[in-house]
RNA sequence: GGCGCAUUCGUCUAGCGGCCUAGGACAUCGCCCUCUCAAGGCGAAGACCACGGGUUCGAAUCCCGUAUGCGCUACCA
């Protein structure tokens, strides 16, 4: 059988066919998002299509949730659920008949055969197989079966499948547009079901029957279908149809390299919205892992990677969820959000994770100038709550002993707060400049000095600028000082200066 | 067990016979900046291109074998 080449050019149809019986991870959405791109690149069609032929594994609410997640990607589809189109139904157990009607063209030209075989019969030819030292396959007892045989069964009324009559000898080779030509021998290879006995399609017949009657011209899946594209290729040759070019892309592995689990923090694709990662960062991670434009662009745009994209950049190995590096792309798209963007995409994690009462009086304007000052050390949305937590608490909660350093005691630090206070309690002009100048001078006031290596002696902002942003703020990390207490006001950090000061007299 | 796919820094990758004493990025480490944490700048370290044979004037790049990893081997997809 002769191999078919790469020849397939202008408008592309994809496809993703996702199966409701649990929530697609990361790697599955990345083979979507090929899939997508191709589409666009080409001004072609995406279709989604769902297979659920399975009925003892479906999962409520499964379907809705994948789609949502397309949705979030901004993976949009031109045909399937929801939106219809002209091949459809879109959804596998809606096309029954169809599969039924070609099955049955198969067994009109003898490429497709009933098997009356139990599961307990199958089990027991595996278990003898097995004693053998065999590799297991379905041995074709039902293949040749005589008229009279069948007429017998059928008679009985014993319930069947229907399997595909596959070559029994010689090669089978299909191409594929990365990794070349496969080929394999049809000794190693059974007669795969195409109809279950509730007269459900398998998958293995589903897709490629759909496939063809949707016009899907590329077909992008990952490398666990591998093994069973020459089977499919074989039952496109038996129908007479022309084959649909095809893509096996690389496993996306957990570190370790095994399957990717919850277990190592590849969460369904939607639960990194819940933990604060954004959509356009997902995808520019994701389409990364095992495409790639050239040595050094890393950044794209979805109209970037419509227009970059090509399948013949596709990795052909496996790669690794990474999520440190995933967060990194997270965090630079942090950083080019505007303000009002930072602040749209933190309103709900602001509103979920602070205090009651913290989250009662949030105020636009105010949580717009908070976020600015925090915007370079977000990761991820989710730790927004806990980094600006304290600019919303009427009085952070700290432990007095964080107010003093090792180049500042109880005593001085009691003495400094007040003198501070009243410094800037006369200050009108409330703002990053005029702050650091009223610091800046009540450092060099007090002498807060320090000894450079030199010997020379040079004014010391640290032990002063320490001591007011434990008591402002209660933490030791926190933005640059007079931007921040300019963002606090006036109010707020006079009363935290107070209140510092009376948790240091408490303790002594 | 059988069959298949894969194999470049810890990780994502560039490389498709000479540009490679292997480039970029994440992570790591150091220095600078600096009121802290980040961010940023500069720099370091990190890959005998899994191993062994070929082919060739020349191989990370082509071929074969071995090893390892992964996948498939279901009336799952």
């Amino acid at each position: 059988m002769a191999s078919r080449s790469s020849n397939h050019t202008g408008p592309a149809r994809t496809r993703f066919a996702p199966s409701p019986t649990g929530l697609p991870h990361i790697g599955n959405y990345r083979t979507a998002i090929f899939a997508w791109l191709w589409a666009r690149h080409t001004g072609g069609q995406f279709l989604v299509r769902i297979e659920d032929t399975d009925r003892k594994r479906l999962v409520p609410g499964a379907q809705e949730s994948i789609l949502d997640g397309l949705r979030w990607l901004g993976l949009d589809w031109d045909e399937g659920p929801e939106v219809g189109g002209p091949v459809g139904p879109y959804f596998q157990s809606e096309r029954l008949d169809i599969y039924r009607e070609h099955a049955e063209m198969l067994i009109e030209k003898g490429a497709a055969y009933r098997c009356y075989c139990t599961e307990a019969e199958l089990e027991q030819m595996r278990a003898e197989q097995r004693e053998r030292k065999e590799p297991e396959h379905y041995d074709r007892r039902c293949r040749y079966l005589s008229p009279e045989q069948r007429a017998d069964r059928e008679a009985r009324g014993l319930s069947s499948v229907v399997r595909f009559a596959a070559p029994e000898t010689g090669k089978t080779t299909y191409h594929d547009l990365l990794r070349g030509d496969i080929t394999i021998d049809n000794s190693t290879i059974d007669d795969m079901i195409l109809l279950k006995s509730d007269s459900y399609p398998t998958y293995n017949f589903a897709n490629i029957v759909d496939d063809h009657l949707m016009n899907i011209t590329h077909v992008i899946r990952g490398e666990e279908y591998i093994p069973s594209a020459p089977r499919y290729a074989q039952v496109y040759r038996a129908f007479g149809w022309d084959e649909p070019e095809v893509v096996h892309v690389g496993l996306v592995l957990a570190p370790d390299r095994s399957k990717l689990s919850k277990r190592h923090g590849a969460l369904p694709l939607l639960d990194y919205r819940e933990q604060g990662y954004l959509p356009q960062a997902l995808m520019n991670y994701m389409v990364l892992l095992g495409w790639s434009y050239d040595d050094k662009a890393e950044f794209f745009t979805r109209d970037e990677l419509v227009r970059a994209f090509t399948l013949d950049r596709i990795g052909s190995s496996p790669s690794i969820f990474d999520i440190g590096r995933l967060e990194w792309f997270n965090a630079q798209y942090i950083r080019q959000m505007t303000p009002d963007e930072l602040t749209d995409a933190a309103w709900p994690f602001l509103l979920a994770g602070l205090p009651a009462d913290a989250r009662a009086t949030l105020d636009r304007a105010y949580v717009r100038a908070v976020l600015a000052l925090d915007q370079e050390r977000i990761k991820t949305l989710a730790v927004v709550p806990d980094l600006t937590a304290f600019f919303f608490v009427a009085q952070p909660e700290y432990d007095a002993s964080l107010l003093l350093g090792k180049n500042l005691d109880a005593e001085r630090a009691a003495a400094t707060l007040p003198a501070l206070a009243a410094s800037l309690g006369d200050l009108r002009d409330w703002t990053p400049e005029a702050l650091l100048h009223v610091l800046d001078g009540f450092v060099v006031q007090h002498g807060f000095i320090r000894k450079k290596a030199d010997g020379s002696e040079v004014a010391d902002r640290g032990p002063v600028f320490m001591l007011v942003r434990v008591a402002v703020s209660g933490r030791k990390e926190t933005p640059g000082l007079p931007e921040m207490l300019a963002v606090l006001g006036k109010e707020r950090t006079l009363t935290r200066l107070a209140a510092a000061a009376e948790k240091l007299a408490s303790k002594r």
